[in-house]
DNA sequence: TATTGTTATACTCTATAACTATA
DNA sequence: TATAGTTATAGAGTATAACAATA
């Protein structure tokens, strides 16, 4: 936790938490708002809302489901795209260099810590989160 | 961040995060407004509010600073102590919960691992967080 | 009737600006 | 004048309740 605080506050972030989470689950695939809601564990209207911004924003595309005109099927434009390889660049390159001290022992360790805890998580919930 | 997010959601946290995060610097130390606000990140108003409904809520108590009479010392009462110690008991569980289904050889890994990370954040921004 | 999503409204945490009290 | 903290006000994210559209 400590770590994940540390990079928020001081990886220059250039998008909202929420937003940039939202933006990865659809990086991985287009998605409808009640999957997204179940996902980020938000109610529907919050994940309405926040889809709307990112949608006026010009990273989300909204496409009407044709079977079943409830459904809104959400997916990345290629400005949301970037958005989250940029981040995700940024991140990295933070994570990096608190990594350069260390000796390759070390970062084989943390390489193998990575993969555990990986597998604890994904054995725990099955949360595709 | 995957860990955090996850003791977040799963761990029925009691208390808001950035309350408890508030009472955890209190139990290292009493400490000012100016400092807290500091540490967190905060702006003045900000951890001013926090700390005000804390007090209200008997969790931290307020003194004066006998010298300067524009220090507020805040520090944790009794109340305040538990709390601190019962969500740590209750992360804790949830953690080690997640962890039972390792091997020793694992766990001693994640032990090593956890160590160099504490040392890489210390070693970075000396944040005392 | 049940489900998907939106609108209305309110609460919490955050910030900047303006203010009070003390140094 | 500068510093520590508070009050006033506004913006963003969240929730529950009520609603609209579709199945």
């Amino acid at each position: 936790m400590r770590v994940a605080r540390k990079v928020r506050f001081d990886a220059d972030n250039t998008i909202a938490p929420h937003r940039f989470s939202v933006l990865v689950r659809l990086h991985d695939r287009p998605r409808t708002l009640g999957e997204l809601a179940a996902i980020e564990q938000v109610s529907a209207p919050s994940i309405s809302r926040t889809v709307a911004q990112l949608h006026e924003q010009g990273y989300v595309d909204r496409a009407p489901d044709p079977d079943d005109g409830r459904l809104v099927h959400l997916s990345l434009t290629d400005a949301g795209r970037e958005v989250v390889d940029r981040e995700r660049a940024l991140r990295d390159a933070w994570m990096a260099a608190r990594l350069e001290g260390l000796s390759e022992g070390d970062r084989e360790l943390l390489r193998k810590a990575a993969v555990l805890i990986e597998q604890v998580l994904d054995a725990d919930g099955r949360e595709s989160r």
